[in-house]
DNA sequence: CGAAATTTGTTCGTATGTATA
DNA sequence: TTATACATACGAACAAATTTC
């Protein structure tokens, strides 16, 4: 095995066993001196462990512990399930954003509407025991809906929308995928960059109609989630 | 910015624009030379290109340009959709392990059978352009399917078991989450650390009736595929 | 089949730049 | 301002995997 990746290994260990979440690694110097090696060599070993989403580097600082990634935390057993189906019904969300934008190519598309068309835009976030779970965009092609729709703060949408317009909402497709988090999202999210988000994405139809009413987009964190769907 | 950026993003716009999936980059001395820089900081440039997933390194073969990868391929609206209902009914897939074993005492939760059970475990690995795509694990509660089990070899396993057994599988429950891939994962879908895999596991009932005759567990590289339900 | 050439992978050494304390 | 720590870049050498002859 490569020096690095030994290296690698016993620090991942080390830091597992003794560091805390905002502790910081010895400087790449200090354990070049340790191991014996080049620094250039401690560096590749560290990249292993930022790639892993175990430390963040910072320049002129020092590589910083961060909090448990990813692997750890599903193999403790202690994520999160969510069904597929709740995206907008759950009860716990809050309003980041509201207001009516023209529809981009994409959004447009989905919606059943013409690009540059009049739709409304809500953000909206969700926590559960404080942790951030997910950032998820709430489109919907009926701009009649904006008197009410705009007065929504928190809770759960479609209950909402159900009470406020007397519209249900029904699922017609989820589309399901995995990426990197972007800076900006990790930000919000408060994840490391190497912890993947759900992009999951839904069209929803008023109920008995083909009537397409509502896009919406979630960044999930993957770390505590895991989707259910019962057939 | 740093030159290897720069190199970064020229390697990138040329490889969108001139190459195709498959084909290999110049070797990193020529690149070196090209760029007047040292072969270090080619490399470098070529990291960013692997860590986007755009390109496959391959120790004394080269850098192979991979098919389309996230960012890309999911504003393109090309990328390859895969339906969650069909694990284990596609038919390009081969074994690449086969085997009774007994029950781990989560699969043998999955599968409603006692701890230690005997089971079939059968491990395929699938690829669509030459491309791995997933790598699942198949796990059968009924060891009187062995003797008609250990003979696929490839194809649809649920085409298959409809076939040479008569029963009918339907799905139950699908799970999802995603997660970094593990090393070993890596290298059996010839990916890079930083692309998340899909972790997908179904139960799988006989038809009309409530016994769970399946648990199946799929690794499947996020960054061409994207699931999608229809409700 | 085996040796040589090619290409990527690792490690050292050295130097300089940039961010932070 | 100075010292520390990480970031980038060059050069050299050898190892490991693959292809070519």
């Amino acid at each position: 095995m490569a020096v690095y990746m030994s290296i690698a290994k016993e620090l991942e260990s080390e830091v597992l066993r003794d560091y805390r979440p905002g502790d910081y690694l010895p400087s790449e110097s200090t354990l070049a001196g340790r191991f014996a090696v080049n620094r250039h060599t401690v560096r590749r070993a560290v990249d292993e462990l930022v790639s892993q989403g175990l430390v963040l580097r910072q320049q002129g600082k020092g590589n910083m512990v961060l909090s448990r990634p990813a692997d750890y935390l599903l193999h403790s057993g202690a994520h999160y399930t969510a069904n597929v189906l709740e995206q907008g019904s759950l009860p716990r969300c809050e309003v980041l954003q509201s207001r009516a934008i023209k529809a981009s190519e994409r959004i447009a598309e989905r919606l059943g509407v013409s690009c540059d068309s009049k739709i409304i835009h809500i953000r909206t976030f969700r926590r559960t025991d404080g942790v951030p779970r997910a950032l998820i965009d709430h489109y919907f092609a009926d701009m009649s809906w904006w008197p009410v729709l705009k007065h929504f703060k928190c809770g759960s949408l479609h209950a909402f929308i159900n009470k406020e317009i007397g519209i249900q909402l029904v699922r017609k497709q989820t589309r399901v995928r995995a990426q990197i988090a972007s800076p900006e999202l990790c930000r919000q999210l408060q994840i490391n960059h190497s912890i993947p988000v759900l992009k999951i994405n839904t069209i929803n139809l008023i109920k008995d109609t083909q009537i397409v009413a509502e896009h919406s987009c979630s960044n999930t964190r993957s770390d505590f989630v895991e989707l259910v769907m019962e057939h």
